[in-house]
DNA sequence: TGCCCGATTAACT
DNA sequence: GTTAATCGGGCAA
């Protein structure tokens, strides 16, 4: 059995926390799935929202890590965070998508589609699917309605630039699973491309 | 106060 | 490929 992640988890920096969070499990009131890809903010990084102080809607980040900070993206969408580092840091990890393993005729419902791989791939898809508004803000990571388990075995995790951002764009700050078909975006190979994509 | 931009998504042409 | 939806933060005036 998964052995569930307690608060401690996140009292490192975003750099450790984020890629060992691909793989684990997230429920939130008994539906969820598997993370596949995660994007970390640190405080000293200019694309990150702590990064010109605490305002009311950061101002969990700049609380203890292990709790949950949620915002309103573009006016429109939820997107959720897991604090990190000790208090006051204000660094954490964006989850980005789930490959969704269970609760998915509820998900379906929610989103409104019903292929799997459009269910939660794309941090505002993960909020909706799993119901998470801004209500959440603040809520600790290991308490209801939130279940966290630790991955088991090996994953192959790969690295890339974040997306959607212009400042630090090209830091290599998000993680994901390698060949997961749930991701928001597939992550570039490792052979680097010189020009445009050549035709197929 | 007013204006621009953003850790996005879906629906267009 | 482009664009609308829609709102909080940051900065200029």
């Amino acid at each position: 059995m998964p052995r569930r992640i307690k608060r401690a988890f996140f009292s490192r920096s975003v750099h450790e926390v984020a890629p060992n969070l691909i793989g684990a499990t997230l429920l939130v009131g008994g539906v969820g799935g598997r993370i596949v890809e995660v994007e970390a903010y640190h405080h000293t990084d200019p694309a990150a929202h702590s990064f010109r102080g605490r305002t009311a809607r950061n101002a969990v980040m700049f609380g203890p890590p292990g709790y949950a900070y949620v915002y309103r993206s573009y006016g429109i969408h939820w997107c959720l965070n897991f604090v990190c580092e000790p208090e006051g840091s204000a660094s954490a990890v964006l989850i980005r998508a789930i490959e969704p393993t269970i609760g998915l005729a509820v998900m379906r419902r929610r989103r409104g589609v019903a292929d799997a791989r459009l269910l939660c791939s794309g941090p505002g898809r993960v909020c909706e699917a799993l119901g998470i508004t801004g209500a959440y803000n603040g809520l600790a990571l290991d308490a209801p309605p939130f279940e966290l388990f630790a991955r088991t075995g090996h994953l192959k995790i790969v690295a890339g630039p974040r997306i959607g951002i212009t400042k630090a764009a090209e830091k290599p700050w998000r993680y994901g699973l390698g060949g997961s078909s749930f991701l928001s975006k597939p992550f570039a190979s490792s052979s680097r491309s010189t020009g445009r994509m050549a035709p197929r």
